[in-house]
DNA sequence: CGGGAACAAAAAGTCAGATTTATTTGTCAC
DNA sequence: GTGACAAATAAATCTGACTTTTTGTTCCCG
């Protein structure tokens, strides 16, 4: 699960980061290097690694004579992927989970429209592959199959559209979609009519038609956010 | 202009950053600590902090017995604002603002439609001192003050979303806007029907009317692309 | 009594050297 | 040729001393 397990730092950041991002430390608050070194029993010149990818992700500012201060949450690096994942296992995870589906509700369908024109055909043979897979374990309680291949879909559209800040996104949908399929009730089988959507997007990449290929996208991440407002509304 | 003035470490990153993310160093490409130590003439404490944030943004990987390995493109933190300021300043600078005029056409819009849903009336009055502004400034030549009231317009546009996600593209799309009237061609006066479309948009969401909203602002985006595509087609 | 300058303390920042550990690579026997 | 074992290598870690900057206090003078 940690991706992080190498080094000692990483072990650190591995318990700092999640309580600086679950709001443990009110903004402002400061930390100690060598407190944080002593409870962590590792050196200070591992804490200050440690410190210093915080520090990166802006989720602390060190100053001298002052200390390591946390800062505000506004401040934060709300896309860096360790700081999503973080934040996911948290406790606001709801919160969460609702932002990252409405930037996905604006951007997918934009890469969609964008991969009708740029797929290649390989990457058109590979969504008709994930969409058919889909559907073959769409009924059933087939939980984790349906997962896998909603997951490889959404991953080709984003790199299909041949931008590199979409395609980017691919690991922040598929925590979404994971975060869904784990942690929120998703006793019944998909929705059938979203896995009908998601076959037909793959035809219409296939049939290189963007305005369709938007269009039915956006209808998907429509279905998305009032999943959402049905469960915690 | 670098942010990251503080420490020895901040110094070595504001120039080993650049040559990384500008592909001096191809993908497999491994550096010693000791090497780069000697060469930036710091510790081997201070250049290990330097790779543990270079470590944090994917752009390099560190493993024993082997070295900092430099990572290829796509597993970069593109979305970084440090990882973005340091790939504008690079060389391959109109690829990068393509594809973030691209995720802005995809978010802005959609970002104007909540934010005539969310906006405090304390947001719309900025929005429309910042159109009135834009106005103001969109004939002879006062380039520097157009460009501040349309990044503080969009700024405002993204905060009054509601949405975390969007509300932190607001750098990026000040960088973006930025590059457009610095670097590229711009010796004439801004387009008059995006002066307008600006402060329709304000209108719309002054009157919380998001249909409108979302669609006045997709024109613009259009626009933004389509400048884009006339500078290098 | 108030304000400014000098001083002292605190915590991060820096460095150098010793030590540990893991990984690769080469070698040797089976 | 394959397996295990050994050596080399470079990162990883720890330690302790020293430096720098900031902040707060104190003390002196107006």
């Amino acid at each position: 699960m940690s991706t992080r397990g190498r080094g000692l730092h990483g072990h650190v950041l591995d318990t700092l980061g999640p309580e600086i991002t679950a709001g443990g430390y009110p903004p402002g608050s400061v930390l100690r290097t060598d407190e944080l070194a002593q409870r962590f029993e590792v050196s200070r010149s591992v804490m200050r690694e440690a410190v210093r990818v915080l520090e990166s992700m802006h989720l602390v500012e060190s100053r001298r004579r002052v200390g390591v201060t946390v800062l505000p949450e506004c401040e934060w690096n709300v896309y860096d992927p360790q700081v999503i994942r973080w934040r996911l296992a948290g406790a606001d995870r709801p919160r969460q989970l609702r932002s990252l589906t409405v930037l996905r509700s604006a951007v997918e369908p934009v890469a969609a429209g964008l991969a009708a024109t740029h797929a290649t055909s390989e990457q058109c043979a590979e969504l008709t592959e994930c969409a058919l897979g889909m559907v073959a374990n769409s009924r059933g309680h087939k939980l984790e199959g349906y997962l896998f291949h909603d997951v490889a879909f959404h991953r080709v559209i984003l790199a299909a559209s041949g931008n590199e800040m979409f395609a980017r996104l691919g690991d922040v949908v598929a925590e979404v979609l994971a975060g869904r399929t784990h942690h929120d009730v998703m006793f019944e089988d998909p929705d059938p009519a979203a896995v009908t959507l998601h076959v037909q997007v793959a035809e219409a990449v296939r049939e290189r038609d963007a305005e369709r290929a938007e269009r039915l996208t956006r209808e998907i991440t429509v279905g998305a956010l009032q999943e959402l407002d049905i469960l915690a509304p």
